[in-house]
RNA sequence: GGGGGGAUACCGAAGCGGUCAAACGGGACAGACUGUAAAUCUGUUGGCUCAUGCCUUCGGAGGUUCGAAUCCUCCUCCCCCCA
């Protein structure tokens, strides 16, 4: 199977600007290919994880990618597939931003000698003047096909549009011309002559393309996937907590993990042909599972398994399934503070004085709102009395139960939950 | 400006002198079942030293009464109709 028939096997072609010629181009010899980061965020996200790696897939393939970060397209913001007017970055942000992006992506894909290229599009469009760049670029471009775009249509609540919009700065408009500047610049710095994006870029990438072959005559090609969506239509790595970040500091590798866990049926087929690196062979295998026994649920063990590894390293992987053992239910024992720390990192904590260990004073109740998992002693004494209190995941049935060293599960940690899934530490402090 | 209706616990909504910590539904919480799904079933759902005990709650402030969410007065806010 060809490069280009596997990204569409897995799902990942959504258009091409030559569905006849690509593939052979890309057969032919090693290409240059680039696709473009938004800077909005010190972290990638698990939208933005779709195109870095579908960059590691161009590279495995043998092909040279450019990974862009927008530095200065960050300063304008990209109206595509925005319906609001966006507020715009302070420097010191977009720089942090930048900075963090490229941290991470070399998680996925080789900038060693001859390999992957991280480039800034602020580097070449920084010292630009306005009137230099209207001259040179802004000459190109008509205002006609440039209003006949999705991204400004849509914006602009034109007959025809999928929203009404509320209208667009000039600034947010001048977007499309920067992000067609930079294809033109990586085609003659670096001689890359495709770039990829998300379905929300065509018109972008089509604007780069036509760009470059009014200043220079040069032969660029585009190809989008297809944004990350579920079954029920809303997007990919939300939740109503946020987005599922590739950073461990703002999103666990345990929550990263549960994520994927409880991916639907319906979107799990998809999940393992877009994200994970899978064999064709071993997720037909899964599909076929999944069909016979979704109940096993495979399938979204896989997919958990594979990306927790793959954006967080195998330690992290487990972490995150050691705290999914814990936290369905397994018994806590034989940890130290440091593993119980790591596992327990989303939850909430409370300190106590070691002496309320020893005195007999802290009765289960007290110990549940004490963290907070009761919001009154009535509550807490309803909860016990209905068999929903656990200390280290072990039933505390007796109302009266008091708690002593021996309910510690390491050294000053002890582990309390409430129903099914709320957890809170207690330590004691000597 | 005149007339009428209303404000009840997280939400909706009964109650219209004692048997009201307040029906019922939703939500939420806990349990069972289950695929960490969906559905279903059971229990709980003001606070306290958990007891047929006390305290605080029915828009706010007063009053009548042995006793008020329920009656009266004033105030605040909301809705409807007529000007």
């Amino acid at each position: 199977m060809s490069f280009l028939a596997d990204l569409r096997w897995r799902g990942l072609l959504h258009q091409t600007t030559d569905d006849t010629g690509l593939e052979a181009w890309l057969e032919a010899e090693p290409r240059t290919v680039y696709a473009g980061f938004d800077p909005t965020a010190d972290s990638l996200h698990v939208g933005s994880l779709l195109g870095l790696l579908v960059l590691r897939r161009f590279q495995q393939a043998g092909h040279k990618p450019i990974a862009l970060v927008g530095g200065a397209t960050g300063m304008i913001g990209d109206p595509s597939g925005k319906s609001h007017e966006r507020n715009l970055l302070s420097q010191e942000d977009l720089e942090r931003n930048v900075a963090g992006l490229a941290e991470q992506m070399r998680q996925f894909l080789d900038f060693d000698a001859g390999g992957a290229i991280l480039v800034n599009n602020l580097d070449w469009t920084g010292s630009w003047s306005y009137l230099e760049f209207l001259r040179d670029v802004g000459k190109n471009f008509s205002v006609n096909v440039m209003l006949a775009k999705d991204s400004v249509k849509s914006r602009l609540g034109q007959p025809g549009a999928a929203t009404t919009g509320d209208g667009m700065s000039y600034t947010e408009f001048s977007y499309m011309l920067l992000q067609a500047y930079d294809f033109v610049h990586l085609h003659q710095h670096y001689g890359c002559q495709l770039q990829a994006g998300g379905s929300d870029q065509w018109g972008n990438i089509t604007a780069g393309i036509d760009l470059g072959r009014r200043m220079h005559g040069a032969p660029l090609y585009g190809l989008t996937w297809p944004l990350l969506t579920k079954s029920d239509g809303t997007k990919m790595g939300k939740t109503e907590h946020g987005a599922i970040w590739l950073d461990p500091q703002r999103t666990s590798p345990y929550q990263f993990f549960q994520y994927w866990i409880n991916t639907d049926d319906a979107d799990v087929g998809g999940c393992l042909r877009m994200l994970t690196e899978l064999e064709p062979a071993e997720i037909e295998d899964l599909d076929a599972a999944r069909a016979e026994n979704p109940g096993q649920r495979t399938s979204q063990r896989r997919l958990a398994t594979e990306l927790t590894r793959l954006v967080h390293g195998a330690e992290g992987l487990a972490v995150a399934q050691q705290a999914t053992e814990i936290f369905f239910g397994a018994e806590i024992a034989d940890l130290d503070d440091t593993q119980l720390g790591q596992i327990f990192a989303d939850v909430p904590s409370q300190q106590l004085p070691r002496g309320r260990l020893l005195d007999g004073s802290l009765t289960i109740v007290d110990a549940l709102v004490q963290v907070g998992l009761a919001k009154s002693k009535g509550d807490a004494r309803r909860t016990v009395q209905q068999g929903g209190a656990y200390v280290n995941n072990r039933r505390v049935a007796a109302i009266d139960t008091v708690l002593s060293p021996q309910h510690l599960a390491s050294t000053s940690t002890m582990v309390l939950r409430s129903g099914k899934k709320k957890y809170a530490l207690l330590q004691f402090a000597s």
